[in-house]
DNA sequence: GTCTATAAAGTGATAGAC
DNA sequence: GTCTATCACTTTATAGAC
């Protein structure tokens, strides 16, 4: 048919590739189904990636590169962290709600990320820019709330992605949003008094968030 | 070979498909992949089954219904209610690191039956089940420790529920199991923070874990 | 009941015409 | 560069001998 740079056309397969297992999965994600999706023909694909195996590996390098942070993004101005937080998760979650296939693709990538010796070192990654993007964040809430946080911010935004991959795994399971909703609350206002403010007159001394070490400064929170 | 009864064969196969599934993954859960595990001829397989896909539906069925809440079984006696539940989630943990395999197989069983119109009920199921046993233990925890919970005690659970799924998924992906456990140390704290004793002379109105409701009784927290 | 052999359909990948 | 046609292989499932 058309000409098309090989890049572009690496570009389409791979777009396709994710709309295919949207639907249908990655194990319906054939060659045969991706190039249907893209309106080529099936040398095309080989014309574009010498396997299968390739274009998988592209595909999601180029998820985990372009990890859209932009679901935390309406952090908008407030002058209470709690506030800031629970919007940012609702932010999260409506993401999820509107996109329910965009969370099992990442899900299915991860698996199959995981299943590949050349590809396992992607999660980790991934993971890592789920922190940073919320670690972001997490400063810019608190710096604008005028506090600071007790524990290592990367701490926080652990806490902050443990606490979004449980919300969408549940609601994948049962699609319970008003429970999901329910959990938020919870977790803006636990995660929210992991900080102080800035000019508190009685500072706290930053302790780690266990107990024993809670015990031996002789407090009992 | 050797005779079996047609539901003796049955359960070997399905046992055998796990195993299979826990190296290789869904995908490479062949027919002839799980007789091989099995010991058995392919013929045996379709004459125990009559498709793939029965095996696979009896497969999930039975990794639903046999879930081993035994998982956070450690809740042992204590007089602090923090600690219990600390140490019910470090079981859990502590089992997941010792067979992460299990936990990736029962990840990609959920994928699966989400995307089989006939099973994408059971996740929902799952989940139930999950909060149902969480739900026990923290009632018990309570108990024994003299509090009550200031929410519905499946709300805690489902809490409990999105904090295990989020370790789980996490450690899959990065492996880093301190990390972890100082994210069971801050929901431990924050878990325990919504029980009460149950003799508290100034009883706190049990409210709904809002800020709005929050403010609207006077308190700030 | 259990096997071997094979059918029927789908897969990734390639050859070769244009 | 792009196509059609096809190869070589694997899959699930079944037929038929024993």
């Amino acid at each position: 048919m058309t000409r098309m740079s090989a890049a572009d056309r690496r570009t389409a397969l791979i777009e396709a590739a994710f709309r295919v297992i949207a639907v249908e999965g990655v194990a319906g994600a054939t060659t045969r189904a991706i190039v249907a999706e893209a309106e080529m023909s099936l040398a095309s694909f080989h014309y574009a990636f010498t396997s299968r195996e390739e274009m998988m590996r592209d595909l999601i390098q180029h998820v985990v590169a372009n990890q859209a942070v932009a679901a935390y993004e309406s952090a908008r101005l407030t002058r209470d962290l709690r506030t800031a937080i629970r919007d940012g998760l609702r932010a999260f979650y409506q993401v999820v709600l509107d996109d329910p296939m965009h969370e099992e693709v990442m899900l299915e990538l991860m698996q199959y990320a995981l299943r590949s010796p050349a590809l396992s070192y992607l999660p980790a990654e991934q993971y890592e820019r789920y922190r940073a993007g919320a670690s972001v964040l997490l400063d810019t809430a608190a710096a604008d709330t005028g506090m600071e946080w007790l524990l290592p911010v990367d701490d926080v935004a652990r806490i902050i992605v443990t606490v979004t991959d449980g919300l969408t795994l549940a609601w994948l399971a049962d699609r319970d949003s008003e429970a999901g909703c329910r959990v938020i609350e919870f977790a803006a206002t636990s995660i929210a008094a992991l900080a102080q403010p800035l000019d508190a007159e009685h500072r706290v001394v930053p302790l780690r968030n266990d107990r024993a070490s809670a015990e031996r400064s002789g407090r009992t929170r």
